[in-house]
Order: C-alpha cells, then structure tokens, then sequence
DNA sequence: TTTAATAGTTGTCATATGACAACGTTTTCA
DNA sequence: TGAAAACGTTGTCATATGACAACTATTAAA
C-alpha cells in the first residue's frame, strides 16, 4: 500500500524509517472511478494526492467554455490543486481523476504540519514545488510562439506517456489547441 | 541600502531583527547598466538578486531565433535564472537588465546556508518558489487557447506596469507574440 | 549636436488554426 | 447485448497572426 510512497519520499530527501512511517500514517487510500471529481471549480482544496496508480488531470475552463489543462499526473507522482491548497482561495481548477485511480489523500492540516515538523518531509515538498515550477516554465518557454506540431513533438519527446494514455482531447487542451487541429496534426506526422 | 529587502523580509516571514541581521548581510550592492548579461545561456547561475530599482528580465531565445520572455522583475521583487540556479545545470536562458538597476547580490552557496540555517529565510524562499509557480501556472492557464487580445487585456488586469515601462518587443516576447501584431492589437483597443 | 542604430507602426500577403459539420468508431452503462 | 453518448477524423471555410517590408519615431553613442 505505501511502497511507492515510501520509496517517493526515499528518492526526493534522505529520510530516515522513522519519519517515513511518520509521514505514511498520514496518507489514506482512496479509491477512484473515472471522472471522479477532487476538487472542483470554487471549493478550496483541502487534501493532497499520491498516485498508486491511475491518473489525474487538472484543468480550468476558461470564458468561452475551452479545457485548459495545467497538467497530467501517473503513477508515482503526487498531485494537489496547488494553487488553492497554497493559498486556501476558492480553486479556479478542476483536479479530476481520469482513470480509476488508486490514490494516498492526506489532509492540508496533516500535510502542513508534516511540513513544519519532518525536516526531509519539507525538503520533498519543496522539491516538489520546484519541480513543479520547473515544469511550468518548460512549458511556458516551449509553448510561447510555438507551432502546433513543434508543440506535438516537443510533447513526444518530454512526456511520451501522454499520447498513448491520455484522450486526444485531454492532450489538445494540454497542448492549448482543439481536438481537430491535433487530430490533423498527428496525421502530418 | 537594505531597507527595501529587510521589508520584503518582513512581509513575507514572521522574521526577527537578528536574522535579519544575518541575512541582509549576505547581499551585496551591485550596479548595473541596461541591457548588462547577470546569466548568460550555457552558464550555471550561481547568484540569486534583490532588486532595489530598476528591471531585470528573464528569457529565451528558441530555435528559431525568437525570444520568448519567462518574467520580468520590478523594483522590490526577487530574481534569478532559476531553473539554472536550482538545478546547477547549464542555463537555457538569459538574465538581463533592461534598465539601469540596483540590485543586491547573494551568491548560491551563501543562499542555501541561509535557507538551512535561518527558517524564517527559508520561508521567504519557499513563499518565492511558490508564488512562482502560481504565476507560471496563472501565464500558462490565461494565454492557452487565448486569442492575442485577450493576453494583451489578461496583462493590462495583472500586471499594468511592464505596458508602461518595458519595451513593446520585450512585452511581444511575454505574450507570445510578434511586435507587429502586440502593435496591431493596441491600435484596436 | 549629429549620425547611426534600434524600436514602433502600418500595410500586404501567406498560412496555421479555430469553428463547424458530417461521419465512423469506440466506450459506457442500463 | 444494444442504444446512446462521447470521441476521433476529415473536410470546408473564415480569420488571427506571422513574415516581410517600408517608413517614421525614438534612443544611443561619438
């Protein structure tokens, strides 16, 4: 059940067994169907996520009604509505699971408060927080007066695993174009 | 000298005198011309910037030979090529003055013994990573699928200031878009 | 101050992409 | 299993934007 937490935690800081079951006792499953929705649109964001399997999305949709998504999270990987767990404001974003889903949810409270009292647990989610930056500014850069198909490619080199399990749909709204201009854009390939 | 950076201290952590103390004696003065290389691509970024006056900006240029602008910072605003500055990897991007700036000047290493040995520093850095990302993340949601004049309107709501102040070039390179056509899209407004 | 370089504006034209629709395929769930 | 919904593909057409160029305005440097 905490393997994939437990070795998480080991490969972002140099925690020790203590702390792991510290932190570990802190996370509860959760089991997902498809669609399920974590947080929506308003609410503020109470809990964050680890993945055992499955996948979640999060994605805002804007004034004239188009999906934009922020980003995919697999297996392994950890996942929350960043901005309002951060700030405790109302989520502008959609935080949906898009397979069914094993997850590890722990609480805000709980969250912080490991944050505050296990050193390496703040060191992995600062980490976090720069991948996540990181990750961002990737985008931003790749995407910022880019092409489609360069967007397409970029994608098929950075985040392979997209294509091939998410719905064109989802990736179109990922890569910030509709679902007919992916579709004829895969086919130029 | 260190009074611009001992309020921001103050406003983004529950910061006593003494670390105060501690930490601004880390940064140093640094006066800059415009248009002077603080990180160039290929180098690692081994300083972190407090900017007192004046106006840094961070970019890119793509394959293509476009430059794509990730931020600007403005007086009282932190700074770096922080992809650079935290992975210690070859920097993809530049960091520049486009005015005359007076900057306060920490390097790397003395950085990150402030963020292990001083929580409330190590606050102000996580408050900054943070509020990073949500930038990025607020950039990425609002110019996808944005048609140029609504980016051209997000940025005139968030951030009004670099209309004014920055180049119509640089701010093109900020939306993604040619200066011919951000030229275009204020002649329709 | 003068000259050169840079930046901004505007026009024309080509093109990538969105909007929409038609259609076939796949998935969902009763 | 069968019906309905969702998804993916492909076509047509309209349009926003890039590329390029010509020109003016502004800024920098000698």
């Amino acid at each position: 059940m905490y393997n994939q937490l437990e070795q998480y935690l080991k490969d972002n800081s140099n925690i020790n067994s203590e702390s792991i079951q510290k932190v570990t006792s802190h996370f509860k499953p959760l089991k997902t169907k498809r669609n399920e929705i974590l947080c929506s649109v308003g609410q503020v964001c109470k809990n964050f996520y680890f993945i055992n399997k499955g996948c979640l999305r999060m994605y805002e949709i804007d004034s004239k009604g188009n999906e934009a998504t922020a980003y995919f999270a697999l297996e392994d990987q950890i996942i929350t509505a960043i901005t309002s767990f951060v700030l405790q404001k109302p989520s502008r974003d959609f935080l949906v699971s898009i397979e069914p889903s094993d997850l590890l949810i722990i609480s805000r409270d709980s969250f912080f408060k490991l944050v505050e009292t296990v050193p390496e647990f703040r060191d992995v989610y600062n980490k976090f927080m720069e991948f996540a930056f990181i990750h961002s500014q990737m985008r931003i850069y790749s995407f910022l007066g880019m092409e489609g198909i360069d967007k397409l490619r970029w994608v098929m080199e950075h985040e392979p695993k997209l294509l091939t399990r998410i719905s064109s749909k989802a990736v179109a709204s990922y890569l910030g174009m509709t679902n007919s201009t992916l579709s004829k854009l895969r086919a130029q390939l």
